[in-house]
DNA sequence: TAAATATCTAGTAAAACTATAGGGTTATGT
DNA sequence: ACATAACCCTATAGTTTTACTAGATATTTA
């Protein structure tokens, strides 16, 4: 039941865009930098959030990434659902595709999983990016921790 | 954000035994044959539900399983904290063996993942064995499903 | 004693995860 | 023009996890 460094990754990386983009868009490698993760790792994980858009970039020289709308209207069940896929502690009650098996109708742990699902739903869907990104402004001076260990959130 | 086959198959034999109990312990090929499960890999499984207390075993023959304690004192997150660790989305926020990384303080991330641990944690915790033991008898007949295929619950 | 049952210790093939790397092209501001 | 930066495609390698399988031993009841 753990989330992959693609969640984990992708959300501090669109908390970054959210507190930089007042100063326009945000490169790649200076989210990286920051966030101490590596630039390449995080141009992959770019892509499916551009596609869903929740992030517009904006090609050539100071060009980068902002967010694709408002931050008030961008939850962390948004961009987790992004990368992680549908959020679901077992696959028969995935709600994008659902893989039902034969037991479904008399299975009695399911219920469990359903009430799970929608719980942890609403959860992530209960904080807006903007929440997150006003909770701490960036650190001052722009310290980058480049501490490979630092990665566990 | 899955659960492994741990937890899943665990679950099932758990409320298996609580249905099963009133006729005596059961063994765990009579478990794996019901749940369509690999009788040596439930055995896995067992050890360390019973190091937990969660079951009794019983060796010999017309031994078997029993549960460790009241069904009703039993909850599943009781159980699939044994099979799948403690439950939370990211180590840092880990209950037992909080692995924290340097940026804990400043980390805008974390309190969305405590929040959701606790939530995990409520939910799993406020269905016990005997909720789900009452809410379907066994199948009458004894009918069983051996395909391999309906394992994902 | 014989059958039934749990228990212990390993091994292992496949998949997923977590990146890293190469080798570009296209678009844009200055 | 030129530097900057996104975009695109592919591959791959090391590690960890998953989901079992296998063989042997210990214990108990009938």
């Amino acid at each position: 039941m753990k989330l992959s460094t693609k969640g984990r990754y992708g959300l501090r990386a669109m908390v970054d865009i959210a507190q930089q983009q007042d100063a326009g868009p945000v490169a790649i490698h200076t989210i990286a930098q920051r966030q101490s993760l590596s630039s390449r790792y995080l141009e992959q994980l770019l892509i499916p959030l551009k596609q869903a858009g929740l992030v517009k970039s904006l090609r050539g020289a100071q060009g980068g990434y902002v967010l694709g709308r408002s931050a008030v209207k961008i939850t962390v069940g948004d961009i987790i659902r992004v990368l992680e896929g549908p959020i679901a502690p077992v696959d028969c009650v995935n709600e994008i595709n659902p893989d039902e098996c034969m037991r479904a109708e008399h299975c009695v742990t399911r219920k469990v999983w359903t009430r799970l699902r929608d719980t942890m739903n609403e959860v992530l869907d209960s904080y807006t990016l903007e929440d997150l990104a006003q909770e701490s402004m960036p650190l001052a001076g722009g310290a980058i921790i480049d501490d490979d260990l630092d990665n566990k959130c």
